[in-house]
DNA sequence: AGAATAAATGAGAATTATTCTCATTTTTTT
DNA sequence: AAAAAAATGAGAATAATTCTCATTTATTCT
């Protein structure tokens, strides 16, 4: 995963440092959204807290990290690397698990498709598009056994 | 709208205030998505910054605001009444501009049908969606001209 | 490779958003 | 109208994020 860090930032022409390995490192790892206090605490004592967020930083600025909040405002960040599959996010309120969503393909060309249409109600060039899902897990998922 | 904000407030068996009469008639009368902070800035002088908090928190436990965030995560939040059409958002990342948008009949029902697929895959319960949509007006909407 | 330059880091201070505390005021109940 | 319960305002406390700046690390240029 060290290797893979370095050719990521350097592919992005980022500069190579320990903490941005750390954290890409990290992200590789555990491949699913994660909230940045969660991050934190796995990297504690590694990587500075303000560190860590300017590395967060970077990353969103070469575009490989996706951010956004959820249900409860709380910040989550996921790697998405060129040619990762275009997914969506489900939250269970029970156990705060966040669940990465490939919706059909069929599904995603008529939304395509629903999306013209509101950029020509609106006036709107949309770049992109999210949906997300809100719910409980109803058997045992990772945190809730 | 003081009436109406009386009304509702009556109706939820929510004690008629006036720092909550102040907050309805402001949510009432925008009608669409509002930052908490620009919120805030309508009631100056009206409503103490807790009391404003407090009250949001109150209409969230009546079911009947929403709130999500923006694209940059600021706090967003909005009055949605009972009754009230089932819509989504579109986000001008230039102006900051949310839009409420209703989606065709046919694509709500076929999202359904979507959502009852990712149900029985991960053995959920899904009790709301949300579709966001991001880009930039083209045009010049209420902020950008 | 080594010196010079530029960029990144760590630690904690500063800032911002939100919640909490508690004495006072307002609303509801009786 | 009095008593009890609930809500408010002001500011303190907390939490999340950004900023500052002296030091360290990485990159560039011989």
């Amino acid at each position: 995963m060290e290797e893979k860090s370095k050719q990521i930032l350097s592919e992005h022409s980022v500069s190579i440092t320990n903490p941005r390995i750390l954290v890409l490192e990290e992200l590789l790892e555990i491949k699913s959204p994660i909230t940045v206090d969660d991050l934190q605490k796995k990297l504690k004592n590694k990587v500075a807290k303000s560190t860590l967020y300017r590395v967060l930083n970077d990353l969103k600025n070469i575009n490989i990290l996706n951010e956004f909040t959820s249900p409860d405002n709380t910040v989550v960040v996921e790697l998405v690397l060129e040619g990762d599959q275009h997914h969506h996010h489900l939250f269970c309120s029970d156990c705060g698990e966040i669940i990465d969503v490939e919706l059909s393909t069929n599904f995603e060309s008529l939304l395509d498709k629903e999306i013209k249409k509101i950029e020509k109600k609106f006036n709107f060039i949309i770049e992109d598009h999210r949906v997300e899902m809100f719910g409980q897990c109803t058997e045992q998922c990772k945190n809730c056994k």
